[in-house]
DNA sequence: AGCAAAACTGTAAACGTTTACAGTTTTGGG
DNA sequence: CCCAAAACTGTAAACGTTTACAGTTTTGCT
């Protein structure tokens, strides 16, 4: 008889079936068991409702069919999307996903890796703000593979995907050929990632145009839209420029409330443009001329490849640049 | 030795330290051990960089220290809320989240749910857009906790975090005073239980107000931006109305992007309500009045409660009623 | 039919932890 | 200083699964 009490086990099972808990298992997992068993053991499955405890399968098998996905701040509309192609690419999959809690800082990602010792998932796919040496040390101790979305500098042979470096290029390229060489840059804190890779690509693409002497960049606080009113209404010679090219959607959010706020017209008077194409892009109105880092895409394969690297740990290491794409709508 | 290969175990450390894994795991799990026994072993500890393994302890112990969360979709920014909304309750706790995959349908809330039985998780925090007698049925059969948020009636004794259903009297009440009586409300599908209560509240306020004549309910597609444009486009009397309550913030996105693509002035021509105060409110242009249903504050509650229930199952049943609150802005 | 090889089955051990129980040490009151 | 009670420690079993190994049955060829 099965227990009265708590969830049948391979042992209830078996003894139902009256085979062994190896061949319940053989059965559970795939392989092929003789006929005149397997209908037994089928049987028994379904009455008593047996589904392999977790636990039980994690500590022999050492999988635990989780994957962790850290990312920096959930409020983000592009962590949103990529947690949704990460969502995606376990489809199909039996793969679970934990959802690490803000990651914002070094200390929260250290925090996070370092609790990834207890091995409750098979692997983690890192984002990170922020980088520093300390990372990359707690990377080395983790003996579950690891994929980088975005920039993070870790001293580890690890699947990485990051956006081609030209997208601060292609959107120059269009402002200037457009609106004029008059740019306002509107990072976000050069002491993240993103913010030190776009604030570069800009004043790489700018000073290829030899426009330096026109456009100017400023910072705002973090990449809100609070921070970038703040860091916007902050300028003085605002009407010298002809467009404002924001370090992301976000950001970009944030210079048409202000435009708006002070009855500026996007793009007549001023054009706005962002990164990311995130829902933002379409829902904001004016609609969000931006470029396209793909992060539903990242997110999918950032997935596969884990899983890829999980069953595969000795497949070459893939290190994926997506292209980035502009995407024109009515704010630029 | 410890083993050279793989994490330190409690054996590893009770050797190091010279104890019993027994005395190890005690103190490990916060039980008073002889000072002269805990000092060799935090040093074992220390050393061997040890760490509990998660399937071990789940195996044993029975608790995975894992709660799932299944929300209906990420891409709608109050679902993102709400996760965050977890995400700080079970700060503090040495509680994960898995977030479930998308589970929009029925089948999918029952597949979520069935898989649970591999006791994976402690507890589940169920979010359900649809209503289904086989939901009831299958969340029954489950042997842990559930909180769930929102109005699915599942037949248990089970926790629960609603908004207090008068809402829409709040914003008909707002709107009529303000704007007169020809209010345009924009449902989501009627077949969601947010669509059939939000829906109803809207009838049950304007029998109230005894404005049925000049107020109308349409129905969008779905709670998306492209549903609410497409849905308001096929208004034929659109004049006639002066305020347009939307079942959500999403919804309300969508009736600021169509007005504005008609030029029509928001709040001049035509006033713009939303329900939910999702981030999205302050983002929009112009700002979205909207009611707003604590999101993250439930969120919270839900993970703060479920854990209180798996520590003391027998605590007695949380019914809690959120008092949905007017946020003024510039939309209405 | 007979036999070797192939295909399957069952037994038992192991994964790393918690915990009941019995045994040991410490504490503190007289 | 003695002794009972309190506080702690160690031993060993158990949680539910996978899997090596040895044993059994089936297959397919002659």
């Amino acid at each position: 008889m099965e227990k009265t009490h708590g969830r049948a086990t391979l042992h209830d099972v078996a003894r139902k079936a009256g085979v062994s808990i190896a061949s319940v298992s053989r059965l559970v997992n795939g392989q092929t068991v003789r006929p005149n068993l397997e209908g037994r053991i089928q049987e028994a499955i379904e009455q008593l409702n047996y589904q392999a405890n977790s636990a039980g399968r994690a500590l022999r098998a050492r999988r635990t069919e989780q994957i962790c996905l850290s990312v920096p701040d959930i409020s983000n509309p592009v962590y949103q999307t990529i947690t949704k192609g990460v969502q995606l690419g376990l489809e199909g999959t039996n793969y679970r996903m934990m959802l690490a809690p803000q990651v914002s800082s070094a200390d929260d990602v250290l925090r996070q890796i370092h609790s990834l010792n207890s091995s409750y998932a098979d692997g983690l796919i890192l984002l990170s703000l922020v980088d520093d040496p300390r990372i990359k040390k707690a990377v080395e101790g983790l003996d579950i593979p690891i994929v980088t979305i975005g920039n993070v500098d870790i001293n580890r042979e690890t699947d990485s995907l990051k956006v081609a470096p030209n997208a601060l290029d292609i959107a120059v390229d269009y402002l200037t050929s457009k609106y004029g060489s008059q740019i306002l840059f509107i990072n976000g804190p050069k002491e993240t990632i993103p913010g030190k890779i776009r604030g570069a690509g800009f004043e790489r693409a700018i000073k290829k145009h030899r426009i330096e002497k026109t456009c100017q960049s400023i910072e705002a606080a973090s990449f809100t839209v609070e921070a970038a009113v703040a860091a916007l209404s902050k300028v003085k010679n605002l009407k010298s420029f002809t467009s404002v090219m924001c370090a992301n959607d976000v950001i970009a959010a944030g210079a048409l409330r202000y435009f708006s706020s002070k009855k500026i017209r996007v793009p007549e008077d001023v054009a706005v443009m962002g990164i990311d194409n995130t829902d933002l892009a379409t829902i904001l109105s004016p609609s969000l001329t931006t470029i396209d880092y793909n992060a539903e895409k990242r997110g999918r394969l950032a997935a596969e490849y884990l899983i890829e690297r999980i069953q595969n740990p000795a497949a070459p290491v893939k290190r994926i640049e997506v292209q980035p794409v502009l995407v024109e709508r009515d704010s630029a």
